[in-house]
DNA sequence: AAAATATGATTGTCAGACAATGCTGTCAAG
DNA sequence: CTTGACAGCATTGTCTGACAATCATATTTT
């Protein structure tokens, strides 16, 4: 399922480093240094480095070199309300579409999310997300929004693990997503894009308190 | 403006190319010849392929290589529905943020845009075009959007050009923006949304009916 | 005709090189 | 003491050439 070459494992290594904070935002990274770390050659990293700018999760400046993207709260704002608007509508086009093993694997992935919360693990909560997304974007059947918002979503997983640990707020999150299932379940598409931009929304303003240096809005 | 890499310009190039049909859809790309073509390294084509491949106008396929895009209706349509979307946001945003400059360049885009459908210049339309969302985006104050459309846009390029050349669509296609621009200089963000989204919907269905094998919906 | 195999084309990956550009710290001039 | 020019090092941009792994096609075998 994912791709086996040397430089496809470059990028997901690379990936997960920014992800799990090896990297600090902002650093700036050296091809020689990542050569050596990944022992790959520099033609290799190069297209690694290719795939993960065009991810945005780092920036890539002629003849400065690459260093890991670092963004605004202006900028995650826009994100999020752009992630408010494309998640709403999936929410809408999934509410119809659905059979009932999407919908089962969605009730899973929110009891396994539910049980995590109770767990206090976060790697759990951030896995069972991507399950319970994964199925609801399956079936809205459109590609596109699923690949614009997977896009999205990749550049703010920090802001989402770091909002996740402000307390109370993951049990909060479990209860948006509950109803966002409800209403999916009772094929209440404007209920469930309803419900999907109160999530988004409320997500960001757990992640506003939780950026450094942002006063409340 | 553009970065003067070796890479960039050949990224550039191959662009082109496709936009203008050098290589048609579903057709297999061969390094070499690229290289040749482009008289530059494997190397330095690749990483310009990886850019590509990240705006979606080819498909790299691990072994088997580089082809161009291409596209099925149902995909171009769901290309369509998310850039109403996100443009009526777009719209919506700046008819409250535009400032007098924007809406003059604006307007010049227009008159532009129209001087080229009465001159049946479609290079001239497209620039107009282009112009003309330029200065929306730039005063909508939301990078993301922008960006994404942009991704989008670009994306269904060959679609935008085959389907102006329907009779009067291009001038329908005029009114249409003529009508944005005027919610916009009268600040009025809901009516811009309206028009804005109204205006996709229409280069959706003259596209569906320049599109080769599809019937009406 | 179907399956198996051999052959050639193409991609994936590496190593090493060198020029162009960017960065840092020294030194001289104001 | 600050500023600016300059030298030297670090890093990136790009190329060449190579070879193994994989794919695609033609040929042979069953």
């Amino acid at each position: 399922m994912v791709p086996k070459t040397v430089l496809h494992l470059a990028a997901e290594n690379l990936r997960q480093a920014i992800f799990n904070g090896v990297f600090q935002p902002g650093e700036r990274l050296v091809e020689a240094d990542l050569c050596s770390r990944l022992d790959i050659s520099r033609a290799s990293l190069r297209e690694a480095l290719r795939i993960l700018a065009a991810e945005k999760l780092i920036t890539l400046v002629p003849n400065r070199g690459p260093s890991v993207a670092s963004i605004s709260w202006a900028e995650a704002e826009e994100i999020y309300d752009v992630r408010a608007m494309l998640e709403g509508e999936a929410a809408f086009r999934a509410a119809t579409r659905l059979d009932a093993g999407a919908l089962r694997e969605m009730r899973a992935a929110l009891v396994e999310f539910e049980r995590a919360v109770a767990r206090r693990d976060p790697a759990g909560r951030l896995g069972a997300t991507a399950r319970f997304y994964d199925a609801m974007l399956g079936g809205c059947e459109s590609a596109v929004i699923a690949e614009l918002l997977q896009g999205l979503v990749a550049r703010i997983t920090f802001l989402r693990a770091r909002s996740m640990q402000r307390a109370g707020r993951a049990r909060e999150s479990a209860g948006e997503l509950r109803r966002l299932l409800a209403c999916l379940e009772a094929r209440d598409a404007s209920g469930a894009r309803a419900a999907a931009i109160d999530h988004v929304h409320r997500a960001c303003a757990a992640a506003r308190a939780a950026f450094p240096g942002v006063r409340a809005a």
